[in-house]
DNA sequence: TGTTGCCGAGACCGATAGTCTCGTCAAGGG
DNA sequence: CCCTTGACGAGACTATCGGTCTCGGCAACA
């Protein structure tokens, strides 16, 4: 006990080849699985690992999951600067409609979203985790109705909805497609 | 055993008043739930019935609870036809946001779209129920389009999909309102 | 060398979907 | 009028899962 309200550390330290042992398998499950349950058995299986490893480090399995995603599979999204509402627009839908194509990202991120509809708890992570792209859809948004190329009454909060209602309409469902020609096709459809 | 190649029906018959108690305890179950997981235990205590009586007339759990949402709750969807694309998608459109802001309709569809995100039954069957109202904003954008209301280049198949991939989000997110301004001003921004 | 704390392994708990069996009860045929 | 049929309520049972707990072992540091 120190007076800096921490305290030394002893004993075994943590394992870190176990904690990648974790991440990457629950990635390959994830990205395997496209939508299926994901166990938390399985994952401790394959990363040869007790589940008590997992939970000593992870509050949920939902948060080994959202981890293994954002560490191993989620590229940044660009926040494109073309100098034009349209071009800005365009470039974000391609970009986050051709992110959600190709494994392992895509499958594991739909398997998430499936997760967290049952998991409150990977619900409120997913929430934080897609709010940085909301915010930057609304930047764009911004710089746009500064430059006088947005209507005044054009409501941004809608705008955003509207681009990621498309967006996971179809991720989810999978019955059209999100290719880079419906990206722009959609973001011209959303300006007008 | 006849030529027909059915047979003679003998024995005790479906009890009618059990089906109905069924139904309407699932309703209440899923209405109360509003969102969270109802369990075939909890719907056959409440109704007063052993579970076999569930599962000799339904497949799954998830059939027990769309048959209970779309015979007691889910009223039929208007096809607007007021003369104006404009003004069909705005009837639509207040229309619906409007069913999916009451109880009991409103709690249990969200709990039955997150029972759907876990069982791939389910989720054939919401196919199946939200297909008809795909096909009425079909008709609304089809009878726009031969009035000469929505420009040749417009994609009808990519409107539908913004249309409810806005209502999906922001029913299921909870974020943001789904009233009747709201309604009109989602539909003419879809309009330009 | 002893204390601390992580390790893999797996038993355990509680909840759940779905199956199976039991004794009972209703409807119709012979 | 009874006997066969099949639905009924009840609940035991299986299998799966998320999460907790305990065990013997081991690594790091004092």
């Amino acid at each position: 006990m120190d007076t800096k309200g921490h305290r030394q550390h002893t004993g075994r330290r943590r394992n870190e080849a176990a904690r990648q042992a974790i991440l990457d398998a629950a990635l390959d499950l994830l990205a395997d699985a496209d939508g299926a349950p994901v166990s938390v058995e399985t994952i401790a299986r394959a990363a040869g690992v007790g589940k008590q490893t997992l939970y000593r480090w992870w509050p949920s399995k939902g948060a080994v999951l959202l981890e293994a995603l954002t560490d191993r599979a989620a590229q940044e999204v660009p926040a494109p600067d073309t100098g034009t509402l349209r071009g800005d627009l365009r470039a974000l839908a391609v970009a986050t409609f051709e992110a959600a194509q190709y494994p392992p990202t895509a499958p594991a991120l739909r398997t998430l979203v499936r997760e967290a509809a049952r998991d409150p708890h990977l619900a409120e992570l997913m929430r934080k985790f897609t709010e940085s792209r909301r915010a930057a859809v609304h930047e764009i948004l911004e710089r746009g109705r500064q430059r006088g190329e947005l209507p005044a009454d054009r409501d941004p909060e809608l705008l955003v909805d509207q681009f990621y209602g498309l967006f996971w309409y179809r991720f989810l469902l999978g019955h059209a497609p999100l290719d880079a020609d419906t990206a722009i096709r959609f973001a011209d459809s959303l300006l007008g």
